[in-house]
DNA sequence: TTCGGTGCAAAAGATTTGCATATGT
DNA sequence: ACATATGCAAATCTTTTGCACCGAA
C-alpha cells in the first residue's frame, strides 16, 4: 500500500488515543494524500465516494479534523470561506489567483524572520501565520 | 455632525451612482466610523438597532458592501470565518490573539517590498494581500 | 410618479450536532 | 459486551435573495 508512513502515523495516533481504525478513516487519509494540494472537504467527499459510495459528509469533516489533530493535515481558509486541507509541512505561503483559482506557494526566510521580530516587539507569541497574496497569476494577467 | 468628511464622501458616491441617501445608510456609516476597528456585521447591527430598532440584518449587510464599493470600508476575514470591516487605509497587517481575540496591527515596508519581489518572480500581479500572525498577545502569554 | 431601498422571511452554502444503528477492540 | 464511529437528517451560523411595501428624488 502506498503512503505507508502516514498510514502508520494514523494507526499509532488512533491507538494512542483509544480511537478506532476504520475503513473510512483509512480511505479518507488515502484520498487526502493522493489529492492535489489544497483540497476541499467537498472534493474529498467526492473522491472517497468512488470507493465507498455511502460515506457521509459528516465522516469526512470529522476525519479531517482528526487528521489535523494527528498532525497529518493542516487546515487553510482562503478568502472564499471554504476550508481546504493540505499536507502538514514546513511554513510556506500562498499566491491565490482570483480569476482562475490557482494556488501557488512561496517561502521566504527573510519575511519569516522579519515577522518574528515584529511579533517580539509587540511581545506577541506567534503560533501560526498566514500570508497570502491575491491577484492575477501569470496566465490570467492581461498585460 | 461628526464624520463630516465621510458623510460627504457617502453622499457624493450615492449621487454619482443614482443611489438614494437614506437614514439607514447614514446611521450604518456613522456606527461603523464610531465603532472600534474590525467590527463585525452582527455588532454593527446591534449598534444601529439602538438608534433604529427595526433595522434588518439585510440592510447592514447590503450597506457595508456599498461602503466597500464606495471605498469607505475594507472587508477582512480572519480565521473564524466572520467578516469584519475596518476603515479603508494604508496597507497594514494583523496580530490576532487566539485566546482573547484582540487584534493589533503592524506595518512593515520591508515585508511589503519583499513580497512584491516574490510575486514578480512568479509573474503574479498582486491586487491585495493578507498577512496575519496568530498566537498569544502580551496579556495572554504565560511565560 | 418612479425606481431604488427596506424589512421580513425564506433560501443558500458550509459545517456541526443529535441520535439510532453499526462496527472495531 | 462496550465504547466509539458512522450516516442520516436536522440544526447552526453567516450571508444572500425574493418579494411586497415604502420612501427619496
Amino acid at each position: 500500500m502506498s503512503h505507508e508512513v502516514e498510514m502508520k502515523a494514523l494507526a499509532s495516533y488512533l491507538e494512542q488515543n483509544n480511537l478506532k481504525h476504520t475503513k473510512q478513516r483509512e480511505l479518507i487519509l488515502s484520498a487526502f494524500l493522493e489529492a492535489k494540494r489544497h483540497i476541499t472537504s467537498e472534493d474529498l467527499y467526492q473522491a472517497v465516494r468512488q470507493q465507498h459510495p455511502n460515506i457521509g459528509y459528516t465522516t469526512v469533516y470529522r476525519t479531517m479534523k482528526l487528521l489535523v489533530e494527528a498532525g497529518l493535515a493542516t487546515e487553510r481558509r482562503f478568502d472564499d470561506g471554504i476550508t481546504r486541507y493540505e499536507v502538514e509541512q514546513e511554513h510556506h505561503d500562498h499566491l491565490v489567483c482570483i480569476k482562475c483559482g490557482r494556488i501557488q506557494e512561496f517561502e521566504c526566510e527573510m519575511i519569516e524572520k522579519t515577522q518574528n521580530e515584529i511579533a517580539e516587539r509587540h511581545e506577541f507569541l506567534v503560533l501560526r501565520h498566514r500570508h497570502e497574496l491575491y491577484g492575477h497569476c501569470r496566465d490570467c494577467r492581461e498585460d
